[in-house]
DNA sequence: ACAATTTGCGCAAACGTTTGCGCATGTCAC
DNA sequence: GTGACATGCGCAAACGTTTGCGCAAATTGT
């Protein structure tokens, strides 16, 4: 009656070894009982109720460091990603925690604020920390730290990945992304077409711009014209390049930003010069916020599918962790869908 | 000339054990070579210096598992958030994961969702994985959980606090928030003044309501007008709450929004009723976000000094965890003041 | 040449688990 | 009464570190 509300039950000081010596059964048979392998073992019922019964009692958790320097599991995986501030990244974690959350691993988050180096440590960090597996959103352009550290613990991509790598990843389909956007602007009636790009080397970044450039060359309409500028996933670079080909002689009659920032940083520019949406001039952007639909007018974009994305990598995680070897059946670079949200900017 | 560009380096199988073999040295003291520690221990520079190179080129990592085992200190903390979607939680958790990165320690992020329960596991988690110390923005009512738990390990709470408790905190003065969006809606005229709440029971809301109430009282002008209503941050919440007044016979001439995601929802209102901001009726918000310049208009609100809480609350917790005891020059309980930023939205 | 001191390093225990193996005792068949 | 098998449980090693203690050899003092 007083061993289960003791006040001073310092939380922290149970173990097998305590229970143990309460119980009178060994450290042994008390981690097979706890760990629900009474049964297997064939211990008997008296020791499994004793026993379980003093665990509720004194509050015991195991300590999963010592567990993990045992069984060398974690449970722990490593996320990094380039900006936790960013909208889209805080949303991509959002549902990789939960639904990790769900499968029994806890993440070791890291920012990596676009820097290689800081990924570097990150990746260090986890290795040291023997997570089970990893999710990075990689930045940088080499593939090489990445492919020795998925040679010790599993790997998966989002979001960004190499060419001409085996490394696993589930991102965007960003061609059909940039394909789709372009479309649209297209039937919209709009024939001076600019694309505001982020990264250039990103793969990303490229698709993007070659489903652009498709979209427009299939069309069969000799009088699109089209242009690419701009470098970075930022809003300055919206705003200059916007401001840059307004002035122009030739300024475009839509312009299809790349990323949300790129995006507000043309609308700056748009307003600045007083034109109008989307009569003087059309936009489309790629990415997802809430706060798109607010503006206005609201803005017509493409979402990237984050759900499916988090979910789709965890789940190639875990198999790639649990998994009885590599399933053959399974898939290892997939890129999913983006689709068209409508606002009244275009 | 090929140890250092070994292809093979299974980059995880090297410990002190195997270094020790290859250089012929004990563990012991290639343990307290690599841990800096050489000079201390009078090991002789023929080892040292054997031994780090033997280290750099193997490229051996520390083990951090056993190293947590052996010293009971993961250098780990557990942040817990609500909801890592909303971007004023992930801004505090890129300002945190950061700063912590900085001082020598990781994070194991958790998103509880604004559900005790998940804040439970969360926490118990935190204590089985032994994290040096804890961060957390609490939900709920009752800081029993987190006070048992802090008899374990430091605890740190940040943006909602629970009164009557010794739990040291660094938030928000959301009391002076309250106040000063008041006054300024009261400055520049508006005198029928509604304020759209969040959780009704959580501190940081409470205060905001009593910096509002006591700005109208104390500005002594007795023909201002006020009222309190809504419950939640939700955009619903704030569309409702809006239409509901706005369809009433007594329209506020302004409306204090408790969150941008309330906000939200009374700008959708707003607009399907036709008025203009900040002409027929004035808004001002309470939270952060870059999209809130690019409203039509600009919103005025109230900025969270989220970088000084993410930093006060991680030194402070570092100070906990590594302090020489609890310094008594250590002041627990702290809140910040915000700032006001002029949109033209009033 | 011998004691005292310094220099350089290793032994072994400990952190809290898990798990292969094996030892008692009990039960049954004959 | 003996062998065979089932039942119930414990011993001890192992995971990779850190660290108190202490021992041997080298150096110094006298």
């Amino acid at each position: 009656m007083d061993s289960e509300t003791d006040p001073e039950a310092m939380t922290s000081k149970e173990s097998l070894q305590t229970i143990s010596e309460r119980t009178g059964y060994s450290v042994s048979t008390v981690s097979r009982v706890l760990a629900g392998k009474g049964e297997q073992y064939r211990i008997g019922r008296r020791a499994i109720e004793t026993i379980t019964a003093e665990a509720q009692a004194c509050n015991y958790r195991p300590d999963l460091i010592a567990k993990g320097l045992r069984t060398r599991k974690t449970n722990t995986i490593g996320l990094t990603v380039p900006g936790i501030d960013n909208p889209f990244f805080s949303n991509l974690a959002s549902i990789i925690t939960n639904h990790l959350k769900g499968l029994g691993y806890n993440i070791l988050l890291a920012d990596t604020m676009e820097a290689e180096e800081m990924e570097a440590d990150a990746l260090n960090s986890f290795l040291s920390r023997k997570v089970d597996g990893i999710i990075a959103v990689p930045v940088g352009e080499s593939p090489e730290m990445l492919e020795r550290i998925s040679r010790s613990v599993p790997v998966v991509l989002i979001d960004r990945y190499f060419p001409d790598t085996t490394l696993p990843y589930v991102c965007t389909d960003n061609y059909y992304g940039g394909l789709s956007a372009t479309r649209h602007l297209i039937r919209k009636g709009y024939r001076n077409l600019l694309a505001i790009q982020g990264v250039l080397t990103s793969m990303p970044n490229k698709e993007r711009v070659r489903g652009f450039e498709d979209a427009v060359r299939n069309s069969g309409d000799k009088g699109i014209r089209y242009a690419v500028t701009g470098d970075g996933f930022s809003s300055e670079n919206g705003y200059e390049s916007t401001m840059k080909v307004l002035e122009s002689g030739n300024p475009p009659d839509a312009i299809f930003a790349f990323s949300t920032t790129i995006m507000l940083g043309a609308l700056t520019a748009i307003r600045e010069k007083g034109l109008k949406i989307p009569d003087d001039i059309g936009i489309i952007s790629f990415d997802n916020n809430r706060f798109l639909d607010y503006l206005d007018p609201p803005i017509t974009r493409i979402e990237q599918p984050a759900p499916q994305i988090g979910r789709t990598a965890t789940d190639m995680l875990v198999k790639m962790i649990e998994g009885s070897q590599m399933e053959d059946s399974m898939e290892g670079q997939i890129s999913i869908r983006p689709f068209l949200v409508e606002g009244r900017s275009c």
